[in-house]
DNA sequence: GGATAAACGAGACGGTACGTCAGGTCTTGCG
DNA sequence: CGCAAGACCTGACGTACCGTCTCGTTTATCC
């Protein structure tokens, strides 16, 4: 009858559900109730069922527009990013490389140590390991986008001779986003500022220039 | 080495089930049949009622001995570990530095690319993310043992005069660990033997004495 | 006829589920699955479990209509019950006494010899033995309605001068009724129709007046 | 090796334990903590498992000597009988019939209300309604003999010439402790002293001479 | 402004797995 | 060899959630 739709409304004729009647004020219930459940009870006591009853919610209303739990919380993940980030996605360009370096990681470990957003990105990393689907969008849509930001400033001091040649850009970030990963996910040692620039310090010595 | 008890005992006095008594019969086939289970099915769809079926042994008894299928699973690959070890826990040191950490990198690549290993290591360190206490034992159990063979290299050759003075051995290792387990976890591109190369470069450029 | 409430309205502001949305296809499946069951492994050796199993029921929709195998059993029975009286709740009432009374005993020892309806009377009568509130239960809902139709038409027997002044006609009915219900619950000794002719005989010779 | 068997020691050489050998002090131990647990707990309660722990017993040792649950109750409500009853097993013959039955009825009216013997009797009867082999010695041990003694005072009555002729002791007997029963099982009514005496009134009226 | 249709809250449904409990069997010393 | 102790396999228990489905009840256009 009228495959014809409104304006702004995206549609394809398949069987999914109308997006644009989709209530707003569900969808954020839904993300509040989310996240305040995984960080209440954890990822593995959080349900689908106590996220609805959480957000006065029919359990039908999640089942209709997301797949899984791991989706439900990835798009509450994501929107809390959003709103933290206010717009600001910059990285510091003083030219001092490693000043910027190390303001940036000390702000990462900064952000893994706050309790609101590491209970929430640990459940996510962590079922990304396991489910190669949602680590992919885990990466796509978490981890790159903030991993290109480092490449960007690495090419910035690459131009300005502050880098040895050749180097390649993703592997230099790896070097200093990678332990500290590694220790925030394996708890092996405190993350702290300190570490944060004995990074910094080690692997620019690796990258610098010889002279 | 653990447990020391006399002989024969009976063994501590709590209430624990007598351990003296436990078949390892059962025990073999729990571990058995949490590997292929795992292996098969992933973490996730294990079951302990399954791990009990195919074992062919009640659940009680997976109960008794076990507080979690994540405790279950880590005993059964720390056997399995112990026996693929089967006492070669040695790190090479011929004097070349570079050339042992590449090896042994790039055995760790292979190994992280070996399905047999990775589906259960995967679930494990999945587990430990988000659970802390599982996490510990991760840590404690499998990784610090490793770190700590690399380590021992490293004062080697900090002793040969081979690193700069004042080196974090510690934060060198994960200098060189951590950027692989983030590709390995993360799953963002391919583990290679280049890669280890590159890590192994890159990070020894950092950590080498400035002439 | 019962739960008088709004139509349309969705009932009892209780945390009882919602029984307007109950499904009767459940209900019937399930009857027929528990009186089957029992008659054929008796009650016992009758689970839930199995119950569920064999009306293709989730066993949730037992726990949520029925807090015990009892009672799923005493409502299956009181359900074949009524479907079997088929609206005829009547007694015999010819104006001979021992004809009538004569009529219900042997029918009443048919019913009691008849395996589709021994089965599951023998086991809400015994498990009503044990626990009081099935007992209670029992004797509200299957026994007590039949006794009164003995003691009505008793209470016209007297009427018409056929009993002693002052009898008292609960007794009597169970100086017919308990004698029956002994033998057959205890196995003692064949029930027959003689026997019910004998008890009549007996007992009306002790209830009859004395001329 | 010794098929040979203590005198007084039935044997059979089946695959029975050696009764000889047999712990009596375990026995008695049984049997009080069935007695006590069903009187506390309820016969659904009670476990062999219970049993075994209040005895201070390894359950094998129960299920070496009895084959059920059921079982062991009977053994031990007999062997709690036959402690009581202290030999006298006589039934009252004064020559006034009525008096003597309602001496007997009082007295079983009496023992009905006594917890100490109602609720193991109950599980038994219970237990023997559903199970027909345990119903058979529960009649044969328990209720046949008691119902002889009935019997044998209706044939001392008869040859009195206080029955009429041609009566069925059996079902004579019946008339009194089946009502009784009844009462007791279903607990429609309180079993009192009177409710005794109406019965002996109405049964004798039926039973006796007619003048 | 009434009709109509989709999303919504609610929650019953058939299921799977949970972790516990008891059953009855088997094994291991002790006396 | 009977016994206590207790680990073993089995399987039912009652609970928690799963993901689907079906009720009425809002909304929110469209006629």
């Amino acid at each position: 009858m009228n495959d014809t739709q409104a304006p702004g409304g995206p549609a394809d004729g398949t069987k999914r559900p109308d997006s644009s009647r989709r209530s707003e004020r569900s969808r954020r219930a839904i993300y509040d109730a989310a996240l305040a459940l995984v960080a209440e009870l954890g990822y593995g006591r959080t349900t689908i069922e106590g996220i609805a009853a959480r957000a006065g919610v029919g359990k039908q209303t999640i089942y209709r527009w997301w797949p899984s739990k791991a989706a439900v919380l990835m798009e509450a993940f994501l929107d809390l990013a959003d709103q933290a980030a206010g717009g600001e996605t910059g990285f510091p360009d003083t030219g001092d490389l490693a000043a910027d370096l190390g303001l940036v990681l000390r702000a990462t470990v900064d952000e893994m140590n706050n309790p609101v957003y590491e209970a929430p990105t640990r459940a996510l990393a962590a079922e990304g390991i396991v489910d190669p689907e949602l680590g992919a969008q885990f990466v796509e849509k978490l981890l790159d986008p903030s991993l290109q930001l480092y490449v960007r400033r690495l090419r910035s001091a690459e131009a300005a001779g502050q880098l040895r040649a050749g180097i390649d850009h993703r592997i230099a970030v790896e070097l200093l986003v990678g332990p500290l990963t590694h220790r925030w996910l394996m708890r092996t040692l405190p993350l702290t500022h300190e570490y944060a620039d004995a990074l910094v310090d080690y692997a620019l010595a690796g990258l610098a220039p010889r002279d």
